[in-house]
RNA sequence: GCCGGAGUGGUGGAAUUGGUAGACACGCUGGAUUCAAAAUCCUGUGCUUUCGGGCGUGCGGGUUCAAGUCCCGCCUCCGGUACCA
């Protein structure tokens, strides 16, 4: 009898369902262990088998655990906010609530067929109002804290305004932008609405006025990677920057602390270097250059303040609020060119030009404090409005830009580090000696560092200072499907939060998603909905990663109605132990939980300070794209396609282009011979009829209009098609479908397979050919049970010492394999167990009941069945994981590799009890050894117990 | 440019503390079974060879009795980032 797989993985799917197998409660004493799968957006394309590599290693993981006596908690939901949704309905007219719930079904199907223990009874669903109701509810504590430069923590806002009741704005305790300083008799003297503008410089949800991309034609906001050359993705119209007031969050004042817990954290290496890396934490001065004619000092930061003796001119970001006022009559043709000409171009260009410097002289000048000379006012792109202050000092002799600005320019350059002490040293080093700089004239860098802030703060212009290159989060998008804000604003534009009893603000019915005039989100148009109660609605939505900021916390206690997840639930499940998803969520959605997590954390409403306790990056499964040639140019009003080998031959590729085409047309599909028959082509243009009278030329012959004429007596046409790695996507017409192969493989062969590619954090190419050795693997492991002819064969019989050999060295080695995510080599080693009980004839319960219990993480389905089979009446994933017998792992005997000058010639095997002296002497005495000693003398003997012999000859 | 990762048979990969390079599979070769096919089973499979051996983990050096693994210098590919003061 076979495994009939279709059979048993309804059985076993209903069995579950039935007897809530995968249901977890919060109530145990058993220890908690969480596993996270990073959850999908329910897109329309559905999955492709790339989507499930990591939860089926996580699922195998959450098995596992199980078995070893974990409570474990394996949830499983959907970000289903996003622009897709809203595209469609715009262009379709559909809902997005109701295409996602239709997206939503789909993937659930799907991941239902491979057979997850996700509890789905904790599901959620970010769009869902009893969900989102508690994304608004942070926000608004978000927007009722500012965050304490004293205690490092976030305090409430009620608090700051009590200090200024009594202090003014004297030595400021929380982090955000103060305009100008007050008392606090000058405090209690503003109105209230002047206070609240104060106040909102220190909220951690705060407004403030940001550039987004505006596109006029189109009428919306545009995101940055729908931004390409200045102009829109689609239809190619001018995008400009135009200023909206936006929604902000502080994650800057939880840089240094973000940056400091990463230490502790179990993640990959070159992910916690890219969290650095984004944070950007440097150290420097804050100095302060007075301009001449203007009442203002220009704030600048620098990493090299030992160097300022050689500024010899400062650069304002084009943006720089000053610009204007400070440009020169002379000169404001020139600048208003370059602002121009700046402002056509875009962030990416910007950033992307290296090699030549452009700018414009402001026509004003500013005084070095150090030196007291005059230096020009220039502006230029290369310095950035939100980094830093907006404005640098331009030290020419130590950086390259300023360098090259300056010899672009004919600006006066003056040498201050003297690094002829350290040959080969690059500037980024920060080696030499300072030269040209008056008292720090001699000092080592570092040292001048030292001093020059030291000076800078007894002379009142500076101060030293630590700067970050990570932004304050853009919090407000122009869309609808997102989740409406709980702020509203009164007559003056005063900001109002609505009553926490009156969450969640959900979103208006409309039936037209077009943005509203003026760039506002869709939600202007709904009135009604804008306007209650003499309060103005904010019409922006929140952006993607609002809800799955804090999604982890929500499956602890999923349908709390009181609170986002009660404390009893957050106590015990804590955080997430282990976390498994893409590196493309790297920094941004890694970042903003990690955020949220700790501001949670300091209202005391999460014992953790970190939410990812460890973290696992899966690799992508890549597709084979098939291409076929077009000769670019038509042959009497036709378009023809060619054979590959006949254009590799023709040597000129640049006369074709290729088309991907739809790999269900392809034969052999994947493999480098792959081809289109006869067939394969007219699929083809039944899929593109405007191909119907397309000429396909290949070796054998020539096809067009239905007819073949063969070269030479050929019945056969293979085209051969250009096959290619690349991503799996429904523009390339190269999506598997996991649904596909689990119909004909099984969902348990599926599972091991994708597990058998390779290690989980590599990419690599999906191959459906390479999935027989699974199958053939689990036909084998049927086999131990049932003969051919469904005979029952296993026995009571006690099994050989081979056997349990066999058996024991599986159960070490998996559940190590399991620790390490290791998965590829756990499956190969189930096929070395196979193979040797297959071999040995093992029939033996005491072998194969356990052998089971091992695999059941991997392959729910099958041995579910047969542990059934073996007499058990309750589910195989309810068991324990087997233990370690030790007593069969002991080897009797050692069979050593034999070596010449560390290369093998022979082997001896050997009593694992013989001593060294035995060893080298059975070992110089067999015969294949005399040959080498016949002409040299051993003069050392290496011999490592349980390793290897060496023998070293001269 | 910078940061991170990776280069091993025809293919996916194994060898995780320096110790038998290529486990386990796919593919391919030959054979058994079959009217035939599928399935199954057996056999071989890094390259090379005068059958002793020689050469082999991207390239060039080095350390060591011994290097895929450690060190120095390169090359290529992938991912991230972007004039970060």
């Amino acid at each position: 009898m076979n495994f009939k797989h279709q059979e048993v993985e309804a059985k076993w799917r209903k069995y579950w369902v039935d007897n809530q197998t995968y249901k977890v409660s919060n109530n145990t004493d058993k220890p908690k262990f969480y596993v996270l799968d990073m959850f999908p957006y329910p897109s329309g394309a559905g999955l492709h088998v790339g989507h499930p590599l990591g939860y089926i290693a996580s699922d195998i993981y959450a098995r596992f655990k199980k078995m070893k006596g974990f409570n474990v908690l394996h949830p499983m939901g959907y970000d289903s906010f996003g622009l897709p949704a809203e595209q469609y309905a715009i262009q379709t007219g559909v809902h997005p609530a109701v295409s996602t719930a239709e997206n939503v079904e789909v993937y659930r199907s799907q991941l239902d067929n491979l057979g997850f223990n996700f509890d789905w009874s904790r599901e959620i669903q970010t769009s869902d109002p009893k969900y989102y109701k508690w994304t608004q509810w942070i926000f608004i504590q978000l927007y009722n804290h500012c965050y304490s430069v004293n205690d490092q923590k976030a305090i409430s806002i009620d608090s700051l305004s009590d200090y200024f009741d009594t202090n003014g704005s004297k030595n400021c305790p929380a982090y955000g932008e103060l305009e100008s300083e007050f008392t606090a008799e000058e405090w209690k003297a503003k109105s209230e609405l002047e206070k609240a503008d104060i106040l909102m410089n220190f909220r951690l949800a705060y407004r403030k006025v940001g550039y987004v991309n505006w596109c006029e034609e189109l009428g919306t906001v545009l995101a940055n990677d729908e931004v390409k050359d200045g102009l829109s993705e689609r239809g190619g119209y001018p995008v400009e920057k135009k200023a909206m007031k936006q929604w902000s969050l502080r994650i800057t004042a939880y840089a240094e602390r973000m940056l400091n817990s990463l230490d502790k954290l179990e993640w990959s290496d070159a992910l916690k270097t890219m969290q650095r890396n984004w944070i950007g934490r440097s150290e420097g001065a804050q100095l302060f250059f007075q301009m001449v004619d203007h009442p203002e000092k220009i704030e600048v930061f620098t990493t090299r303040p030992d160097t300022v003796f050689g500024a010899t001119f400062m650069v304002l970001a084009p943006e720089h609020d000053w610009v204007k006022q400070i440009t020169t009559e002379t000169q404001t043709k020139e600048v208003e060119d370059y602002l121009k000409y700046v402002g056509a171009r875009s962030e990416v260009e910007r950033m992307a030009e290296t090699k030549t410097v452009t700018g414009a002289f402001t026509g004003a000048y500013a005084i070095n404090p150090f030196t007291n000379k005059q230096i020009p006012i220039w502006i230029s792109e290369y310095v950035l409005k939100d980094y830093g202050t907006g404005a640098i000092m331009a030290v020419p002799s130590d950086d390259d830009r300023d360098n090259r600005f300056a010899k672009k320019f004919g600006i006066e350059i003056i040498d201050v580090v003297d690094k002829s002490d350290y040959p080969g040293a690059t500037l980024s080093d920060k080696l030499g000696k300072i030269i040209n700089s008056d008292f720090l004239n001699g000092m080592e860098v570092k040292d001048a560092i030292t001093a020059a802030i030291q000076k800078a703060e007894e002379l009142n212009i500076g101060t030293g200072r630590i700067n970050y290159r990570l932004r304050d989060a853009n919090y407000s998008r122009q869309r609808y499907w997102g989740e409406p804000f709980p702020i509203s604003y009164d007559t003056e534009g005063k900001v109002v939060t609505t009553d926490i009893e009156k969450l969640p603000v959900t979103l208006p019915e409309l039936d037209d998603f077009k943005p509203a005039s003026g760039g506002k989100s869709p939600l202007a148009r709904a009135e009604d909905w804008v306007s209650e109660g003499g309060l103005t609605k904010e019409t922006d939505t929140m952006p993607g990663f609002a809800g799955s900021s804090w999604y982890f916390l929500r499956y602890m206690d999923a349908h709390n109605d009181e609170a986002f997840a009660g404390k009893e639930a957050i106590d015990y499940w804590q955080d997430v132990d282990l976390y498994v998803g893409g590196t493309e969520h790297a920094v941004g959605h890694l970042m903003y939980s990690r955020f949220w997590h700790k501001f949670l954390y300091d209202l005391g409403y999460v014992p953790t300070k970190e939410p990812f306790k460890k973290l696992i990056n899966q690799g992508m499964i890549q597709g084979v794209i098939e291409y076929i040639y077009l000769q670019k140019e038509k042959v009497d009003g036709n378009a023809k396609f060619l054979c590959s080998g006949l254009v590799t031959h023709d040597g000129n590729e640049e006369n074709y282009t290729k088309i991907p085409i739809h790999i269900d047309y392809v034969t052999n599909y994947g493999a480098k011979d792959s081809y289109i028959n006869l067939d394969g082509i007219k699929k083809f243009i039944d899929w593109r009829p405007e191909f119907a009278n397309a000429i396909f030329e290949c070796s054998k012959g020539i096809y067009q209009s239905g007819k073949f004429t063969p070269k030479d007596g050929s019945t056969d046409s293979r085209l051969v098609t250009v096959s290619e790695t690349g991503k799996m996507s429904k523009r390339y017409f190269n999506v598997v479908n996991p649904d596909d192969i689990v119909h004909k493989y099984g969902a348990d062969c599926f599972r091991m397979y994708e597990m058998f590619l390779g290690p989980i954090e590599q990419s690599k190419p999906w191959d459906t050919q390479g999935i027989e050795g699974i199958s053939k693997f689990i036909r084998k492991l049927w086999s131990l049970f049932y003969t051919d002819d469904a005979q029952y064969i296993v026995t009571d019989d006690p099994a050989n010492k081979e056997a349990h050999k066999a058996l024991n060295k599986l159960v070490q080695k998996v559940e190590k394999d399991i620790l390490d995510f290791s998965m590829n080599t756990a499956i190969s080693a189930f096929m070395v167990a196979v193979n040797e009980l297959k071999k040995l004839k093992c029939h033996s319960k005491e072998i194969l009941q356990p052998l089971v219990k091992t695999l059941a993480p991997f392959a729910p389905f099958i041995t579910e069945e047969l542990w059934e089979a073996l007499g058990n009446n309750t589910s195989v994933h309810l068991t324990d994981y087997p233990a370690v017998e030790e007593k069969y792992l002991k080897e009797d005997s050692f069979t050593y590799p034999v070596c010449i000058n560390g290369k093998k010639r022979a082997s001896l095997t050997i009593g694992s009890d013989a001593d060294k002296d035995t060893i080298e002497k059975a070992a110089m005495e067999l015969d294949e050894m005399q040959k080498w000693f016949e002409e040299k003398q051993p003069i050392k003997t290496i011999i490592v117990p349980q390793k290897m012999i060496n023998f070293v000859v001269k």
